[in-house]
DNA sequence: GCGTCATGCGAACACTGTACGCAGATCGCG
DNA sequence: CGCGATCTGCGTACAGTGTTCGCATGACGC
């Protein structure tokens, strides 16, 4: 078929890239959930063919890695401060990327902290510096880092399961909660305890 | 086609039951991970048809999580003792559990703790117990319990990820140990490290 | 001995991830 | 400008998936 300039610039297109292949799988994961990402749906959302998106990505496998990494993009690591609030800040936030990206939590049996991307390392080592700034030895740092990183991940990845069974059971937060289910207050105040008595039982044994 | 009595009882057969269709399922994960489990593999070495499954399951998410709390029911709680050693081998027990079924990780985040079954809300409350025993107030003991499955959950589910992932790239752990890779006795060590940070946080905010 | 019900299963459907090879666009170089 | 090489999108195809439906065959109660 000859492209006339009418047909040419009708899409701009940009073309396909892996950056724009991942926003748009984040953004489909977000809207409908793991089980709804399938490679020919996602290239009928950026208007191509699925067989188009292997030319940027290799795998659907390594498709989820890249997502996932880019979920942990999101992490805020504080720079400065007392050690106890800026570890608590990164957890805070960390939590909150999951319950932003519930679909993280589905995958992380499966890609784990195993396999880090970029950001996951980069986060990983700026949570480290913190640990050593507080006075923890250089090997008790990466211990304590691995605690703490251990409490957020099991706790949140059971909220985030918790709250994907809630949103397929197509009924709201509020009437579930009548019926003695946990509250997103509640949830906040159950991690929150945790969180707390994590870091002092770290502060305990440190330096 | 006529049953002689010679093929009669050739397959003794013994039936299909949800039990022996858990277990053959439980066998088959623990040799070849969660992505070998089909509904026609799983049928194909209890000798049957895919279909045929569907008498006694009503899904393969349903097969899922019976097969998630037969795991649970390895788990084991002690009845009685100090509390700190109690919980500790709660969690060792827990961690073991899913060190042996690597593949609960894989489906943590779908699953979750939500959906209790038999095995894993009997385990709860015998460890809810545990604490309570310990001196806990009743909604601290709830609390205190999260936070430690928490920990475990996360630490254990990292690293279930990453020896499935050791298992995948088909080299042994000990080459890959030399490449500066974690060991099994480094691994049982960080446990250990922030099952005893924990509970040292959760003891110092006690009764 | 007969009707009822539980069970196994063959066939089919819609859908999945992905390999392959062709076409058209794009780009570097003369 | 022109031409070859390389890159990009995609149509087709294949093996495999979960699951539904309807038929047959067996076991069981009366």
């Amino acid at each position: 078929m000859i492209s006339s300039v009418w047909t040419r610039e009708q899409r701009p297109r940009a073309g396909l890239s892996q950056d724009r292949i991942v926003a748009a799988a984040v953004e489909l994961l977000d809207a409908d959930g793991l089980e709804a990402l399938s490679m020919r749906t996602l290239a009928a959302r950026m208007d191509t063919k699925a067989t188009s998106l292997y030319r940027h990505v290799a795998n659907k496998d390594e498709l989820i890695e890249l997502v996932v990494d880019e979920a942990y993009g999101e992490m805020e690591v504080p720079a400065e401060g007392p050690w106890r609030t800026s570890v608590a800040d990164a957890a805070r936030s960390l939590r909150a990327v999951v319950l932003r990206h519930p679909w993280v939590a589905s995958v992380l049996g499966q890609v784990g902290l195993a396999e880090l991307g970029p950001n996951l390392s980069d986060r990983s080592a700026r949570l480290l510096a913190l640990f050593v700034g507080a006075g923890f030895p250089d090997d008790e740092a990466d211990l304590a880092m691995k605690t703490m990183l251990g409490y957020v991940v099991g706790m949140t990845v059971s909220e985030a399961a918790y709250v994907q069974l809630l949103a397929r059971s197509g009924q709201s937060e509020d009437e579930l909660v009548v019926r003695g289910v946990t509250s997103k207050a509640l949830r906040d105040k159950t991690f929150e305890y945790g969180l707390e008595r994590v870091l002092a039982g770290l502060g305990e044994g440190r330096s």
